[in-house]
DNA sequence: GATAAAATTGAGTAGTCACTCAAATTGTAT
DNA sequence: ATACAATTTGAGTGACTACTCAATTTTATC
């Protein structure tokens, strides 16, 4: 009976979360919207509500990719420790990435959204508590394998794993070169591979 | 033979930098400093030229305000590298102090401005370099003093410091316990202390 | 007290904001 | 073909935006 959507939700999403990675929340307007997702206001409406659920909706989208890409990176290796060092390596190489900021979107977002958009932020929150549990049962993983010191809170180096990519990110929207973001990767990198028992087999 | 002005430039100032430390330049409105500041529109723009010029001047104040507390937490110990893991200890008490945010009012702007508001951008670039220099000068009055190996890079080290500053208070603008980032706090201050030399005096 | 110069006022500007909705369009099912 | 229902359109809404400026007020100096 219906009429189909002409617009690709997908496609959609990801030319939104284009913009507002880049501009942010508020300096993104509906005429900006309009012109990315090439579609009319009322369009934009009946498909997301409003400004705050197309918001929303790309924060989710965003938060979704960058979980895949870090379970990608971890895949790769056996060790969960190596895992997350190449993947704090990986970051350190953000700035030759033609992205539309260097800085984690969700990130951009905590420091940017108040109590006016407190749906948004709780999402916000929520993503980053997920990335947090992510890294924190690496953590756990590896303790079972026996390359962590079992003494260790995996939570609380899941948290401090976070704050360091967090700052590596702030720091690579810097105007730094390229060299000193990978320099300072590095050093992360290395540091969370020095947690490592030295009995374990490596 | 004129007129003495009514307002303190110190203390409009200071209410700008709460407003704008809050609410970042987008969400920030000139009803909001007009309210703040207790002044009216055309005092304003007579005081400060507009509102990019006001933001830019509460930025420089900001930035000269953390640059004397950090002096102040360095001129309080012999060792830089104790003064330096202090610095951080000290931050890690930021979710009790009442501020308009834990986040870093610069990585607020840097993450928000665009090129619009590129000279405020070109002001953040410059003072976080400034400070970034300043950790840097720690590290080599570090060297020469003996407790850190000389051919560890100090502006290296400046950066990694740089960025684990801004992931701590980013993570502190999350929905977490106090004592999370005081642990936080804690294991990145532990770090700093680290780099002490064997050999040194301590 | 008169004068000059600066500071202050606040109504008003043009422009932009997020958003609405009646009308037109379009695909689907009969 | 026709009817139906969802989608799309885009001019238009009131509210808010940063900002202006002629008029007024205030103060220092003579």
């Amino acid at each position: 009976m219906s009429r189909t959507t002409l617009y690709n939700r997908h496609e959609a999403l990801e030319r939104a979360i284009q913009l507002f990675w880049q501009k942010g929340f508020h300096a993104t307007s509906l005429k900006d919207i309009e012109q990315a997702l090439d579609m009319r206001p009322g369009s934009i409406y009946a498909a997301f509500g409003n400004k705050d659920g197309l918001f929303q909706e790309a924060l989710d989208y965003y938060a979704q990719a960058g979980l895949k890409e870090l379970e990608r990176t971890l895949g790769s290796y056996e060790s969960p420790l190596s895992g997350l060092a190449a993947y704090m390596r990986q970051l350190g190489g953000i700035r030759e990435k033609n992205l539309p900021s260097r800085a984690c979107m969700l990130v951009k977002s905590l420091l940017e959204l108040g109590a006016r958009e407190q749906l948004a932020l709780e999402k916000v929150e929520k993503l980053l508590a997920g990335m947090e549990a992510r890294f924190a049962a690496c953590f756990v993983e590896a303790q079972q394998l026996g390359e962590l010191d079992n003494t260790l809170d995996p939570l609380r180096l899941a948290r401090r794993l976070q704050a360091e990519v967090m700052g590596l990110r702030a720091f690579a929207q810097r105007d730094v070169d390229s060299a000193a973001v990978h320099a300072l990767a590095e050093d992360m990198a290395y540091s969370i591979e020095s947690l490592r028992n030295n009995e374990s087999v490596g």
